[in-house]
DNA sequence: ATGTCACCTTACCGTTTGGTAATGATGTTT
DNA sequence: AAACATCATTACCAAACGGTAAGGTGACAT
């Protein structure tokens, strides 16, 4: 596991640099917040450990700015902060877990391997839906031996559509997330499209449907 | 969003239900791990909440039978018992978070947003290549600060060229793999599409290339 | 130096994509 | 049942995509 220590205690930066080199993990750690963005634009890694109280930014702010930047890698607070307040703040601003100081070294570990174990897990290349495989990557959906290709502008939609599958989905959310449009522009764009995805989606065992909630949205359902 | 609280002690219970329904979320009770289990095989959810001590099974084999039958929904384990050894056992068998009773109610619906918003937020299946990331999943390449954006031909050569970086790949190949042509149709479309390629990935730190070797076809080089 | 060949670049244009609007169908309300 | 609202479906067309070909550029050999 790649991980990125942002710590400004030299105590405790060479503490943990330490276990984790025993754990068999690669740890980098730098001492700001600004060195560790920075890092991150360079370079990813696997889970970001940070700390509150840095001497340029607080962690809070870091993470927002993580975010921001479109880098999405999953981030534990370790701090001595340990308010319930400062705890909800920090997860808040779009950290993924918070361990307060003092600490068990198996403790951050474990809490550690299971963030990273979620952020791996969760992007499989391929995902079973209905009676059809979906090919995430070269989006096409596979059903039986017949391969269904989309275009763009479908695949958009139908990936939205099956990430909340089950969730009546009101076409102005559609519209935000699918065609990045935040006002009503008085068209019929989603109904249009929602009836090429029905059509191409109609094959035999696929297993998958769209259905119209009148007056509230568009829901995908898998059967069988 | 969506919650299963699994829980054997009616007090407790009925208190996350009541916090939980004020928050704004839809929580579904059970008492039993075998009534939770049935009940997920039924209709998933957003975030488990978990109790260890159960009166037909430990909270941590519900986690393993869970992740057996692939069901990922996040795990949060909410129990009394504290011990160090407990949260590892917690989170190695599959758990996403522990939080250990007492507990504040802000912190735990702060730990459930958090877990929701990560597993939602599907991470995109990224890569690091040269100075840049690229998201397999939206297709795109992040630089910096600057998205680059590509259409559905460049790519996909885009795609076969870095799977194969620093081989040398001939006209001939390219043509088959991304084209799909298995003859030489005289024509200069994969040039093209080079040409194409490369001036869209001409950004300051991008760090990667693609060469030409003379005769024998294009190499994608990762630089520094 | 000059010719040749491979590659680069540009402009062009047919094809595909995808938004619009009109029309038809189907609920829903009165 | 009639009027209305919402959704489905279709045809149309502008814009984007992407293949072609022509002319330019640079490398290499004679």
């Amino acid at each position: 596991m790649k991980l990125l220590l942002v710590e400004d205690e030299p105590e405790l930066g060479r503490q943990v640099t330490a276990w984790m080199n025993d754990a068999g993990h690669q740890l980098h750690w730098e001492n700001t917040a600004r060195q560790a963005l920075a890092s991150l634009q360079k370079e990813s890694c696997d889970v970001v450990i940070l700390d509150v109280g840095l001497p340029d930014m607080d962690g809070f702010s870091l993470v927002q700015r993580l975010r921001e930047a479109d880098l999405r890698m999953p981030v534990l607070f370790l701090t001595a902060r340990a308010d319930v307040s400062d705890r909800v703040k920090g997860l808040a601003a779009g950290g993924d877990d918070y361990l307060t100081k003092p600490f068990a070294f198996e403790e951050l570990l474990a809490r550690l391997e299971a963030l990273h174990r979620r952020a791996n897990n969760h992007v499989p290349s391929q995902r079973l839906l209905g009676g059809c495989r979906l090919d995430l990557v070269r989006r096409r959906v596979i059903c039986g031996n017949e391969h269904i290709e989309f275009q763009p502008r479908e695949w958009g939609l139908l990936e939205v559509l099956m990430n909340h599958e089950g969730r009546v989905l009101p076409k102005k959310f559609l519209l935000e997330q699918v065609w990045d449009i935040h006002f009503d522009p008085g068209t019929n764009v989603v109904d249009a499209m929602v009836c090429r995805l029905r059509r191409k989606l109609e094959v035999p065992g696929c297993g998958v449907q769209i259905e119209t909630i009148r007056g509230k949205g568009y829901v995908f359902k898998t059967l069988a």
